[in-house]
DNA sequence: TTTTCAAATACCATATATGGTACTTAATGG
DNA sequence: CCATTAAGTACCATATATGGTATTTGAAAA
């Protein structure tokens, strides 16, 4: 918090979104003194950052005097992605077949800022605990199958700067966490065309994913499937690669994207 | 745009939110200048801003020199809703039932702010573009399915101002624009336990809606199904009203609430 | 009822963010 | 190539948002 280095910004909002993601972040309604012993901002423009916010809808209050949380023009407001949403309209009927044909579940994913975010999600039958939100981001590139398939297609510097940034931290005791390890996995992602992962984000799920591509070749995204380890076994790998491959291949060429192989 | 009328706001943070929601209504990409002529902030003033909100992800630049968009924070940030996700929790095995049982497009919805807003979706056959996105928000509550549930469960007064705000604009020639027949549409509401709109909101489009209560017995949301007039026929209509009843009720249940008829 | 505490408001001198002007950079087109 | 335009930077006097202190409100407990 309080990224103030730069001098062409303006202080009161780097302070309103200090006040946003920390109440984002606690993931439930907070009591101004809370936010008040959170947040390095003095009483009197808290209350006002607080109000304005208010009355914008950035953030609701259970009542008069009350608590504060997320306000739900976050979720209207986070409509206005045009060119992701152009993705996510290509990638949408190859996702429903792919549901539709193994009732698994669907994801397309995206990288931003050095993060795989969700943009696009069809539910298969799991319950409701094991999902991702929509937007949701994870910055383990190493140890999702989107995420290998992200290193797999990125420039090797880049690919260096990425992993250096956050290492390679086990979220399980599946995760990857030898280079050495890493660098066979990425190209064996290249070889097969498609990324795996097993239960190296979350224990007792597996995840394929493939990428999709935009008319100027650009890796723009991957269409994942994903399921919990008793309905996806290892023998399974090769048929679940070679359908999310084709649900990505048609999703590059609605995009306009001409295979040059 | 500029509600400068409270004196206990922060005026930067005023203007960033006009920036912010100026960019989201135009759906997309937008220079420096046109940003400029479209709110009214001084040059300089409004570098700092976009910059800030670069800098923290709420906006992206596709490139240095680049055009402005609404940043994939938003997607992010539209999740730290926490009670709304309780009831997005409590829903889900009814709506995925109420979606296998039917095909149909199935959609929770709640009121905030006087506008009916959509928490969650299944969606059915239809092609994309019929689609609302999680998150989009309606004022219009005499024209849809779920806003006709709200004001049947209203207090009076409050569904006097509500409805004097927005008044009865015509959406579709099937728009019920006279409050005569609303009242009496209402009462209908009442006593079938569910809400039903044909065509009145778009073209070619028929929903239900039921509500949902939570353990004080407070309307905290709506079931609905949507579907195309040509697979919804108006034979059909007690059909899907009874199931979507049946859905929020078993919701409602969920929450803890306990009829008290 | 009164007490207590959190939350919000009021006031105002001062620190500081602002927004003119002028300048630099980078990309476009002739 | 140079000319033109849009985007961004630098500077600094001044208007203005800030954050102390003191006060008021409201809700819950005693």
């Amino acid at each position: 918090m309080g990224q103030n280095d730069n001098q062409n910004t303006v202080p009161a909002i780097h302070r309103a979104i200090d006040v946003i993601e920390f109440i984002s972040s606690s993931q439930r309604e907070l009591s101004f003194s809370e936010i008040m012993d959170n947040v390095d901002i003095p009483r009197q423009s808290l209350i006002r950052i607080l109000n304005t916010l208010c009355i914008r809808g950035f953030l609701d209050k259970s009542s008069q005097r009350g608590l504060y949380r997320i306000g739900l023009k976050f979720l209207y407001l986070g409509h206005g992605l045009p060119d992701k949403f152009e993705l996510r309209t290509a990638a949408w009927k190859s996702m429903k077949a792919l549901s539709q044909k193994t009732g698994k579940t669907i994801e397309l994913s995206s990288l931003d800022r050095d993060q795989l975010i969700l943009l696009e999600q069809i539910r298969g039958s799991e319950e409701m605990s094991l999902y991702s939100r929509v937007g949701s981001v994870i910055p383990y590139l190493h140890a999702v199958s989107v995420g290998k398939v992200y290193l797999a297609l990125m420039e090797p510097d880049k690919r260096r700067r990425v992993l250096k940034k956050i290492g390679l931290p086990a979220m399980t005791r599946h995760t990857i966490t030898d280079m050495a390890r890493l660098e066979q996995e990425i190209q064996e992602t290249q070889a097969r065309g498609y990324g795996f992962e097993d239960q190296e984000l979350r224990e007792g799920v597996r995840r394929v994913a493939a990428p999709i591509f935009n008319s100027n070749g650009k890796h723009v995204g991957c269409i994942g499937l994903s399921a919990a380890v008793f309905s996806f076994e290892l023998d399974d790998l090769d048929q679940y690669g070679r359908m999310v491959r084709e649900a990505a291949e048609k999703t590059s060429a609605e995009l306009g994207y001409v295979s040059n192989s």
